[in-house]
Order: structure tokens, then C-alpha cells, then sequence
DNA sequence: TAGGATTTGTGCGTATGTATT
DNA sequence: TAATACATACGCACAAATCCT
């Protein structure tokens, strides 16, 4: 008899998300930086499927406004100028804001569990900075906050959000003069301080603190850039 | 010489919207009510493709929520539950006034064009009342409105939600015992509420008018459902 | 329980569009 | 300007999954 794991066969829709997943990784964590272009073809051999259920993948992200392809060119990552950036950061601030009015909730201990676990990272890191384990860390840290609201669309939206801009920013981070160890710093202490709101059990005031910092991050990517 | 429209042959990404736009309408005016199933073979047929583009069009509807296709079975309408539906209507509270803050600007001469047409059409349906000319005006309402922001990002999230909520109360709505004629009342005095405001240029108040509406009709929904 | 009917998912060859030589 | 190379878009046949008899 089996009492593994349940072993459930990898149906089509696993293999998408599973796709979905990677693909939206790699460009998030700038393995795939804006303006590259992908091949279908290399895509699809590298996941062992044919062109077909890759291209839904592709189209997906498109929807998303990761990627965007053109007839006869190439699917390409997109790049925002830095107009419609503004946009996309005023309206994260608010809803970086709202996360911690709608439907809050205080974490659990696996939540708490995970906050220390993401906190010793950032020390961690500080000894030995590293742009990639940087974007994954400021990736986990983000969507462990987002498991502070139970308004499911709100989080979904934010998700998307996030996606969309925070490999614009790491992308100017990277490219500036500036040391990547001051990132690491400020970023650690806004983890600090957005614990420290949580252990007083006030969700409003560390969704204020998010807010700040992501303002205080774009005013930097934008004198940087 | 050909001096008619510009004639430009309909390109790969045309059809996709137009298909896109028709079949997303078709949902959210209740052609197809929550539940459908549509035929993938059937909708290929009636825009003269093979299944293959269409595929990508219901791929899209169903990355917003729309749609949900199971291998196998069917590709059906989404229906949603009142919870998931409570929290979506919560964060359309906040974001329908976001629209009143964010990058908000007065309406410019074609805009103010197109209110007074809407206001016709309100006064008009008062008379004769109707469902899917309601449902109609109703959307087309809701996209003026929405350039009342330049915040695309904001715009492209506020439309997403309403597609995916609106429907589900225009189903209770004519579900309901309640004459179609108290809702068209009710929507009129909004309409007549909110360019008050825009005429005074109050961009804010005439957000938190909408605000209060969205927020009153979702409560008869409830009632009623 | 088994098998056939129906539907979505996949693989692959071809058509179409774009850029470059 | 024409031809060639290469990318995405499309159409069709078949595989896989589900449901019902």
C-alpha cells in the first residue's frame, strides 16, 4: 500500500501553474530582465511540452502585463516608463495601506514561525550582501505581509502589483552606484520595525510602515535612475 | 483613390479584442448567465475561426476571473459566492473613491458630451423600462466615469472589479420580485447626483456619490437574494 | 462495471508577419 | 526592391479526462 505523498497525477492544470510559477519567477528575480526576449521553442523544450500549452502560459503573463508578444518579432519582458511607474506606486501605497483596514487578520504561529525565519534571513544577509538572495528575500517578505489581510481579491491585486513593479526597482537598485549593502540595511530595519508593530498586535500601523517604505524605495529608484 | 476609413486589415491582435470584447460583454449583460457552458467549437464557428485563437480569447477571460474551463467537462461562467463577493465589493468601495483622488481630472468637452447622452438615456428608460438596456447603460455609466482618473493602473483594477461584480447583481436584480423600474429610479437620481457634483467640480464628492450607491446596491442585493 | 459520447488539452505542420541583407 | 531567415499565429488531428448509459 502507498501512504506517500497523495500522488496525485500532474494534471494539465498543475503543469501550468507549475510553469506560470517559474516563468513569472524568472522575471521577477531579473533572470529574465525587461526588454529580453524569449523563445517559445527553447521554452517549451526546457519544460519537455510542445509550443501549444507554453504559448497559454506566455498568454497569461501577458494578461498580466509581464510579457508582451508581437506577431512575427518575439514575446519580449516588458519595461514601463517611468510615467505610468508613478501611477502604479501611488495606487500601491493606498492599497499597501488598505491591507492592514480590510479584513486584517493577526498571524497565526505558522505566520509568526515564517516572520522569524524571513527576519534571520535579513541579518543574514547584511553579512554577505547578494542581489538575487536579496529580490527573493524582499519576494517572501512581501507576500508573507499579504497574509495579514483575508480580502482575497485585495491580496490578489496586490500580488499583481508587486509583480509588475519590484523588478523595475531591483533592476534600478542594481544598475546604480549605489551599494547594494545600504539596500540590505534599510531593508532590514523596515523588517524590524513592521514586526515590532505586529507583536503589539497593531495591523494599521505595520501596514503604515510598508506604506512608507515603498514610497521611500520608488523616491530613491526614481533620483537613481 | 480610397479615401474611406483608414482599412487597415485586421490584424492577429484586432480579432483577439474584438472576440474578447464581445464574449466578455455577452457575460457581463447576461447573455450568458453564471453557469453557462459555452462551446469552444460552437463560439469558433460564429467568428469564422478554428478553435486555436478563440482558445486564447477564453484563456484571457478566464485570467480575469470570468471564466473557468475544466478538461474534460466544459468551459463555464463563473458564479460566485456571497463571500468572496462581499470582500470584492469592500475593496470597490475603496477604490471607486480612490477615483476621486488619484490623478482625478474634469471631464473635458467630449466627455461632458457623452454624460449629457447618458443622462438622456436614464430619462429615457424611466418611461420604458428594460433590462438589458439598463444592464447597457449601466456599464457604459460606469466606463465614463472611470475617465474621470488618469491613473491607468487604477482605471484597468476598478473595471476588472466591475465586470466581475456587476453581473452578479444584475442577476439578482432581475431575479428579484422587485420592479425593474424602483432600480432604473434609483440609478437615475445617481446619474443626475453625480454630474450635480462634476458641474460644481467636485471630482471627490461625486466619488463618494458613486461610492454610496455601489455600496446601497449591493445591500439590496443581499436582501433580495 | 464497462464502454461510448463529448469536451478540453496537446502536438505539429503550415500560414502570416517582420526585419535584415 | 526583392529575397531570405525567423518569429508568432493558426488549423487540424489526436490524446486525455469526464460523464452518462
Amino acid at each position: 500500500m502507498n501512504f506517500e505523498a497523495p500522488e496525485t497525477a500532474p494534471s494539465a492544470r498543475d503543469r501550468f501553474e507549475r510553469m506560470h510559477a517559474a516563468i513569472r519567477n524568472r522575471i521577477c528575480l531579473l533572470d529574465y530582465a525587461p526588454g529580453t526576449r524569449l523563445s517559445e521553442e527553447a521554452l517549451a523544450a526546457e519544460y519537455g511540452v510542445s509550443r501549444t500549452p507554453l504559448r497559454r502560459v506566455l498568454g497569461r503573463l501577458e494578461g498580466e502585463g509581464l510579457l508582451q508578444s508581437v506577431h512575427g518579432v518575439g514575446t519580449f519582458v516588458t519595461d514601463v516608463e517611468i510615467g505610468e511607474l508613478t501611477q502604479t506606486y501611488q495606487l500601491r501605497l493606498e492599497l499597501a495601506e488598505l491591507t492592514g483596514k480590510l479584513s486584517a487578520v493577526a498571524p497565526d504561529e505558522a505566520l509568526w514561525q515564517d516572520f522569524r525565519t524571513l527576519s534571520a534571513r535579513s541579518k543574514a544577509l547584511i553579512d554577505a550582501p547578494d542581489p538575487r538572495r536579496f529580490a527573493e528575500l524582499n519576494m517572501d517578505f512581501f507576500l508573507a505581509l499579504l497574509r495579514l489581510t483575508a480580502n482575497e481579491p485585495l491580496k490578489e491585486i496586490c500580488e499583481r502589483l508587486y509583480f509588475q513593479t519590484t523588478r523595475i526597482w531591483l533592476k534600478s537598485v542594481f544598475a546604480s552606484r549605489i551599494d547594494i549593502a545600504d539596500e540590505v540595511d534599510i531593508f532590514d530595519r523596515e523588517v524590524h520595525d513592521i514586526l515590532r508593530a505586529l507583536e503589539i498586535g497593531d495591523l494599521h500601523a505595520a501596514a503604515l510602515i510598508q506604506r512608507a517604505h515603498i514610497s521611500m524605495s520608488f523616491e530613491r529608484m526614481r533620483r537613481n535612475a
